[in-house]
Formats: structure tokens, C-alpha cells, sequence
RNA sequence: GGGCCCGUAGCUCAACUGGUUAGAGCAGUCCGCUCAUAACGGAUUGGUUGGGGGUUCAAGUCCCUCCGGGCCUACCA
């Protein structure tokens, strides 16, 4: 047994998620934490709410809330349609929470210690009507390079030049419009990065196994321009964690929080302990994840994340943990998706194109999402949802291929056997050939789960579910039946099983069919995965008894197709 | 501007460090079966691997170049 640590990004607490932020990291990440507490290990599963920076102060301003309710009002959203999903946290925090308050705290004192943090006075944009300082996006104005005249203070989304808000010609505050905009002097700390770059960059080289994406993204940083850069760690807002060196005030820093970007990884530890409070653990049953001078030193440690947050985890987090030159656990794989698009374009809040998390439970059960987006996840590429391809792949996989294998031999069973695994006959070569075929699409799906390839597990699965169709189908029970049942009673008994067998191994998938089915067959919902595919084969003996349960999975029609594709189409064309 | 990724059958994707006639699913066509959600099984059509050039005994895989798509570029998160 391992003792496995997984972390998926954290969403950002502004609003719903559409299909693509799931499917970029909370759903391979509960997929791969369900695999592998089926294949029996310890596993701490762990997300939770990324509530800081200004979108969610501005977003609560927008809903007319103090920031701190809006954020636990939408806190409490997310949790609600992870529980949709089957999200299968063992802990989903919150990044406000008082732990990680003191645990980010605690960082920056022991990175200050170390002689990693240093105090910048800089200028940075004030908006006077909002009595605020400004992130550069959120000024607009001119572009001087173009002329148009909405430029952002970091780039000209019209000519993409690179911009400065202090070149935008009539700037403004982007939240009020206020023109009242100015540059303002501010003090920041500043985390030194730059002192770590060898550090991280030998770190780096030595994860020859993650995805191309992932290291060319932190090898890019690392050696772009002057190389890894220093970054600030703190801001001017009202809303964060306050600056402090650990326990004690920060002179000069009264007033200012964390950046989001400083606490947000930080929250992985501290959700973590978050765990153990909310089940009576103590300090050292979730120090023991985390700390390897306390237990960790054999935990592999998983992080799944879009492609957006990669140079956070590949740089600045684990700066901090090295910086603080405690003995805190480094990521051991990382995994990171690229984009899902929806019909060819982006997926867009503002103008309600594509599939919110919340809408997607409204027209169809979790399974049939977590299905089509983990057999379709982003992993080499971008990958695009249709409703076209989405409809025929979970017709075909779901509702013909497993739903009615699963159909047709408990019907069959019921209509010449009754509710029972019939008795008599006993396996021959056929059944050889079937535990030899199950054995390595078993083996074929554990592979590509444990290196976190979702499309290729998915693809192992659904030729697992394939072969009990092969199988009924050559060996025929309906035909035998008329002349030697008892060798009908051993094919039906050995498909049967075969179903348990879906039951158990599709979960990481497909759990609510699976919860579905070993309550029809009377199994346990924690079954792990088998020690054999000869063994499993035969685990459900002669005379268990068992219902045939509803059909597993429905079709979409092609009427629903075309009423869904018109609905999530948005309201601009294209 | 700089960097990275991608471009393989109608569609979605495979093909370990270059190595036999480039594979699979879907769609299409034909055949079979009738237990089942008109489901299932078998067979089969279909690609000069974006264009061009080069290296090599051998290239989808390496190099150059062009075309097309995407991402990142550090104060959105």
C-alpha cells in the first residue's frame, strides 16, 4: 500500500465553472483519487475554494455583499456542485480559512528568516473614486501603439502590444471609469525567486516524467530574459490575508494582504489541516502528509492543474517551500490539461457560451459528463466539445456498450434462471480466453490510470466493457441454452460476473452506475480492485442472488441535442 | 516581437528513445445474431501523416523553411 497525496488547482471562488475548468483539474483529479483508493491505497484528497485577489472583491461589490459573505455564500455553490459531480474530496477548504491565515503567515516569517524576502517601494496605479490601487488589467484606456480605446494596462487586446498603465493615453479606472487614475507610490515584499532559480532548476531536471507542457512552461520561465524573476507577495487590498511575519506585525506592511497567487498553493497544506479538524484528527495525522521529517517521506504527491497554473506550482510554490528551509513535501508529478473548447470557440461567462457546472446537472446525470469530458480531457492538445460528439459518445459507450451489456445478461438470467447466479456446467476455453483478454485490459487501464493518462484509461475501460459483449455474443447462451443448460448456466454465471466486475472498476468513471450496480448485485460500494481477472470472474458464486436494475444509462436524443445546442450557444453568434 | 505546443482516415485521437504493409473508436458499407436500451458481434471502405526541401540504410517521428491553429509572455486568477 502507498500513501498517495493528491491536489487539484483550486477553482477560483468568482462564480459557477463552466465543463473546462472541471475537466482541467478537480475531475482527472477525482478520477485518479478514486483509482486509487479502489487499488487500496491511503489516499488525501484535497481542493478548496481560491478566495483572495480583486475579481472576488469586485465581484462581491457587483452582488451588493461584503466580500467575506459573498465568498461563503459562494463557498457553499461550489461545494453543492461538487457533491453533483461526485467530487470525492476527502477535504474541500476554503483558502480564507483561519489555518491557512496562519500557515501563510508562518511561511513568510520563515522565508523573511531565511533571507528570502525583501521590501520594494514601487509605483502602482490609484484609482481615487474607488480608493483603491489598481491591478494593471483593470486600468483601460487608449492604446498609444493602435488607438483603440480600450487597451488594457498590460496589453493592447486590439494590436497585443505588451503595455504599461502608464502609457495608456486618457486612463481610467475599469471598474467605475473614473479617470481619476494615477500612479501612487506603495511599499511590497518581494519574494527572491531569483536566488532559488538553480535550486528549482535541478529540481526540475530531475521530473523527466512529466508531460512536455509542464517543464517547457517552467523551463521557459526559468531561463527566459534574466531568468526566474523575483515576484511581489503582497498587495494593496482589504480582502486577504493580513502581512505578517509569522505571529508578529510587519512594520510597514500595516493594512496590505498576501497576493492570492503567495496563499492560494499554501492552501493545499492548510486544507489539509482543515481535514483534521472538521474529523477530530489531530496535528500530526495531517502533518503527516505534509511534513517529511514527520511521516510524509513516503507519500507521492500529485498535483493536477490547467496549463494556466503551471508556473505557479512548478516555481513559485516550491520556492516558498524550499525558501523556508523546512522539511515541507515537494510535488512528485504534475499533471497539467490544456483548455477544453466548446464548439470550436471559448468557453465565455460574460456571454453565457458553453456549459456551467450547474446547468450540466441540470440536463443530465454527473456520470454521463464525467464520462464524455474524462474519455475527451485535454491532454495533448486542446479538445473541443461538440453536442454532437458528446451525444454519440455517450450514447455508444454508455448506454450500448456498458448499459446494455449489463441489460442484456440480467434479463436474459432472470427470464431462464430467475434473480440468482445460476448453478451447473464449468468453464472451458472461451472463459480461458476471456480472463486472459479482462487481465490485460485491467492491466492496460491500471497503467494508463497510475501515469494519469485519462483518454487512454478511458479507452482500456471501455474495451473491458467491449470484451463481455464479445464474449455473450460468440458464446451465445440463448442458443446453448435450448440444448445444454447447464453450460448456458456457466456462461451466464461467468457474464454475470463480468458485470459485478464493471461495477467495481468503472467507478473512478462512472459511480453513480456503479453505486447502481453493486446494489443490484448485492456488492460492497468500497470493493477493491480484483487480485486476478480469473478470480473475478468467478467471484459472485452459484446462487448469489441479485435484481435486475434499471436501465443504467438513457440515450440524448437528437431532439435534446439540437434544444441544448441552442440553449448554451450564447447570445453573440459565433 | 520572443518562447512553447499542435497540424495523422469524414470526425475524435494513437503510434517508447527514427525501424516490418501508419493503428483504434465513431460515422459509412456488407454479413451474422435475436438475450438486450432497433442494442450486440464479424468483416470492410477510407490516409502520398498541412506544403516544400534536407539528413539517414530507414522519418509521422530529426533538421530547415513556408502555411494554418492554439497557448504563454510574470500586476487577472
Amino acid at each position: 500500500m502507498q500513501r498517495i497525496l493528491i491536489t487539484s488547482a483550486l477553482p477560483y471562488i468568482n462564480g459557477v465553472k463552466h465543463l473546462g475548468n472541471l475537466v482541467g483539474s478537480m475531475l482527472p483529479s477525482d478520477a485518479y483519487a478514486r483509482f486509487m483508493r479502489l487499488r487500496g491505497h491511503e489516499v488525501m484528497f484535497i481542493c478548496a475554494t481560491d478566495e483572495h485577489g480583486t475579481p472576488a472583491e469586485i465581484a462581491a461589490a457587483n452582488a451588493g455583499e461584503p466580500v467575506a459573505e459573498y465568498c461563503a455564500r459562494l463557498a457553499k455553490v461550489q461545494n453543492e456542485l461538487h457533491d453533483g459531480f461526485r467530487l470525492s474530496f476527502d477535504h474541500f477548504g476554503r483558502s480564507s480559512s483561519e489555518r491557512n491565515h496562519r500557515l501563510t503567515q508562518h511561511f513568510a516569517g520563515a522565508l523573511a528568516d531565511e533571507g528570502y524576502i525583501y521590501e520594494v517601494t514601487e509605483d502602482q496605479m490609484w484609482s481615487e473614486t474607488d480608493g483603491r490601487f489598481l491591478p494593471d488589467r483593470y486600468i483601460e484606456g487608449t492604446c498609444p501603439n493602435c488607438g483603440y480605446d480600450r487597451a488594457r494596462g498590460d496589453q493592447c487586446e486590439n494590436c497585443t502590444k505588451q503595455l504599461d498603465p502608464t502609457d495608456l493615453i486618457d486612463p481610467r479606472s475599469a471598474i467605475s471609469g473614473s479617470t481619476e487614475v494615477f500612479a501612487r507610490e506603495t511599499k511590497h515584499l518581494y519574494l527572491k525567486q531569483s536566488a532559488l532559480r538553480d535550486e528549482i532548476r535541478s529540481w526540475i531536471g530531475t521530473k523527466t516524467d512529466w508531460p512536455i507542457l509542464v517543464t517547457s512552461i517552467a523551463r521557459k520561465w526559468l531561463d527566459d530574459g534574466d531568468g526566474l524573476r523575483d515576484r511581489g507577495i503582497t498587495r494593496d487590498l482589504d480582502w486577504g490575508i493580513a502581512v505578517k511575519r509569522g505571529d508578529a506585525d510587519w512594520p510597514g506592511m500595516e493594512g496590505k494582504v498576501f497576493y492570492v497567487w503567495f496563499d492560494a498553493p499554501i492552501e493545499y497544506i492548510a486544507a489539509t489541516a482543515e481535514w483534521a479538524d472538521a474529523n477530530g484528527k489531530s496535528e500530526a495525522d495531517w502533518r503527516r502528509w505534509w511534513r517529511t521529517d514527520e511521516g510524509a517521506e513516503d507519500v507521492r504527491y500529485v498535483q493536477i492543474m490547467g496549463k494556466d497554473n503551471v508556473p505557479f506550482h512548478t516555481l513559485s510554490f516550491p520556492a516558498t517551500i524550499m525558501g523556508s528551509g523546512e522539511p515541507w513535501k515537494l510535488v512528485d508529478y504534475l499533471k497539467g490539461f490544456n483548455w477544453l473548447t466548446y464548439e470550436g470557440g471559448k468557453f465565455s461567462t460574460s456571454q453565457g457560451r458553453g456549459i456551467f457546472m450547474d446547468q450540466a446537472l441540470e440536463i443530465l446525470p454527473p456520470d454521463y459528463w464525467r464520462w464524455w469530458l474524462l474519455s475527451n480531457a485535454p491532454e495533448s492538445a486542446d479538445s473541443d466539445f461538440t453536442w454532437e460528439v458528446f451525444q454519440g459518445g455517450v450514447n455508444k459507450d454508455l448506454a450500448d456498450v456498458l448499459g446494455n451489456f449489463v441489460s442484456r445478461v440480467t434479463k436474459f438470467c432472470r427470464s431462464k434462471f430467475g434473480e440468482v447466479v445460476p448453478e451447473g456446467g464449468a468453464p472451458g476455453e472461451a472463459e480461458a480466453a476471456l480472463a486472459v483478454e479482462v487481465q490485460a485490459r485491467l492491466d492496460g487501464y491500471a497503467s494508463a490510470m497510475e501515469a494519469v493518462e485519462m483518454r487512454k484509461a478511458t479507452a482500456e475501460l471501455r474495451a473491458l466493457w467491449v470484451a463481455g459483449n464479445e464474449y455473450l455474443q460468440h458464446a451465445e447462451p440463448w442458443a446453448v441454452f435450448k440444448t445444454d443448460p447447464e453450460r448456458a448456466a456457466m456462461i451466464v454465471r461467468t457474464a454475470l460476473n463480468l458485470a459485478a466486475l464493471y461495477a467495481t472498476v468503472s467507478r473512478p468513471f462512472v459511480p453513480d452506475a456503479c453505486d447502481t450496480l453493486a446494489e443490484a448485485f448485492g456488492l460492497a460500494p468500497d470493493a477493491r480492485w480484483p487480485e486476478s481477472a480469473e478470480a473475478a470472474l468467478g467471484a459472485l458464486a452459484a446462487g448469489h442472488a441479485f435484481t435486475v436494475p434499471e436501465n443504467l444509462f438513457r440515450k440524448i436524443t437528437d431532439e435534446e441535442r439540437e434544444e441544448w445546442a441552442a440553449r448554451f450557444a450564447g447570445e453573440a453568434e459565433g
